[in-house]
DNA sequence: TATGAATGAGGCTTCATTCAT
DNA sequence: AATGAATGAAGCCTCATTCAT
């Protein structure tokens, strides 16, 4: 009864909220999210949060315990809605360099799609990855992340088109900088280079060249 | 002139640091510099600045106004460092290829060296580049960064070595992304992927591989 | 009645304290009087009370009304026990000399063994005795502690061995107070002089000074 | 000058105490200590001590750290006040059996005229000594305490009015006991046994009681 | 009788900044 | 040019308690 009262209830307003923890939770964490991710753990203010949120500041407390324990969650969230979306990319199918390519276009247009999760990585890493590193998350992140990598070195090399020596996780680390990049630095590199490679037609180019390059690096040159 | 206060005032001694405003100042700079690069623009404190100081808090606001004009000019002289170490580079005189494969060790182990830096631009990034978008230096950063690389391409493409095609700007987009991704998500990778690629055969090899991509990213392939 | 529904519904396995209400309460008696007597009124917490209960906060409001309710009958119980182990002693057969003795020997040991008693008395004084004068309690509590040293008292003048201008009341006082130090006190005591005191051997010896001195103050000399 | 414009403006009112730090800081102390001493540690409301002081909330962090810190000093002030008030005490010229009385009597009024000290006491023992422990006072409160005494008991012995096997810190832990207990259980002894040990006749009888108990437990019978 | 969810008020603490000297 | 003292505003968090079911 309590789940067919959140079906119907949920999102009608003040006061269709009550008793609904799955709610108030996602609730919080959406706000958090942005709110994280456009501030930084010290920058955000949790009155803020909470005055975004349908609920208030003590149930914050409540769900999370602290602003450490809710910025945790946020992240933990935040990595699992991106891994969760790489899930859903299929390319078993294709030969290794199609394949390839694809892999590099989603992970551009991912990151791209993503720029909180982005600042929130960035945010993470100026913290040294201390929340992250708390987090029981992180066998799993791995796995999802390069094993579809893994698969695609393993034909391509069987089938004689991929460079022997490849490493999945050096060229893993390859496709990340340049997608991540695209997105964490916009800022200043547009500032100092005008706007240029971020229009467009820019982004397109940069796509491009990114997914030559990889390809490029991975295949065998005869 | 106030480098030279600078060089004839600096450390006379225990109180040695009065009467030395270009000292108290590089003093102060140096400490906010650490302290911003390490906790960011908001969990920067300024008491924690001050107090490893040889100064007082009451000298930084009279020197820099206040905490973002401080974190203005931290972020400017940063950046002004890491520009002058660049224009020490001399690449004139080499064949494009090599020259080209200079710029590229040069970025990555300059970046590399400076994480402190890279920090800052992160931080920055983090906050849109509000901050670095107020600086006058902005014009003259441009120059120093993407002028060497125009120089190479230019003579790559007279000597029929590179692509016709190539861009410069889109070159040190690329550049910068393997190199800066290197330091500024080592934190998350580490913790994901292990310390394997941060060991000192693993940069060695990031490194080559980094400068094998750019280049053969931007010579003609026939 | 209440002890026979008690008795007989008590232990009934996992949810075998639902429909207990005296089970119930005497669980969150017990727990509540370990938390007042080691953080004291204000120090003490409802949800951590609540957290070591085998019910719920719910229940503490609804058995005891509020906090200040469930310390008030957290004091009254502990008194209540305190007594009821003083009425097990009989001394009416001995000599007076012994009686007092025994009387001494007993109220020192009783103390010693009942330190959250202590505690919640110490506790209670710091309050000015607010809570315990709202008790209906406090008539009785009189009677049963100061009684046996009246007929004790009486026994020695008529005896001719007791001094005849002995104030039961202040006996007791005087019971009380190096009965009660002894355990009050030991934290700081201990910290100052050192644990020799509270070594077996020292405790003995207090012991037996205790009584030396109270019986030689009771005794008549000649 | 500065201490010059202390004692012409201190006390002027609003206004005067600016740019006087051992005045704020004695201010903040005097007014910690009553609500320590009146509420205990979890207690005592920081706003309210703030609000009965002629500063700020704010100063009491700069100066204190926090609740606990504030709290410490006042603990470790009180004790050192204590000590002083007895240092002032001069036995040495009296024969043993008049000091010792002069001890007694001497430690039951100062105990029974700083009713705030033994609140604190008090509530240091609930807490375990846990923040006296802390205090690098511990080994100075030791001394100044029993050393009057063991003077005594040499004294006594040489003379042979003590007994021999008298130990001046047994001694001193009657002493006291018999002192302490009448102020800190005052409380609850008058709600449970009536005001009459109280009253001005009342304290006159115990303390005569407590002398003689004392004294009595010293000397040699013969 | 029982429970997890929810809450308003108020607690402690910290921040960047300014003042008086 | 320099310093310790001082500050108001706002930050994070916890408390006893009640509600909805």
């Amino acid at each position: 009864m309590v789940e067919v009262a959140l079906e119907t209830e949920r999102g009608t307003g003040r006061g269709g909220w009550k008793q609904d923890p799955a709610g108030v939770q996602s609730d919080i964490l959406a706000v958090a999210t942005a709110e994280f991710a456009a501030n930084g753990l010290a920058g955000a203010r949790m009155d803020e949060i909470a005055a975004k949120t349908r609920t208030s500041k003590r149930m914050i407390y409540y769900y999370f315990g602290d602003k450490e324990g809710l910025y945790r969650r946020v992240l933990e969230e935040a990595y699992r809605k991106v891994r969760e979306g790489e899930r859903n990319l299929d390319l078993e199918n294709l030969p290794p360099v199609e394949a390839l390519t694809g892999l590099v276009e989603f992970t551009f247009d991912h990151h791209s799609s993503n720029p909180d999760f982005i600042r929130l990585v960035m945010i993470e890493n100026i913290h040294h990855g201390a929340f992250l590193s708390q987090s029981n998350l992180i066998g799993s992140l791995n796995a999802g992340a390069v094993e579809k990598l893994e698969a695609i070195c393993r034909r391509g090399k069987k089938e004689g088109v991929f460079r022997d020596d490849i490493d999945p996780l050096e060229l893993h680390w390859l496709i990340s900088a340049l997608s991540f990049f695209n997105v964490s630095n916009r800022a200043t590199f547009s500032l100092i280079f005008g706007e240029r490679l971020y229009s467009a037609a820019g982004q397109a180019s940069l796509r491009r060249h990114v997914v030559t390059m990889v390809v490029r690096f991975a295949v065998k040159l005869d």
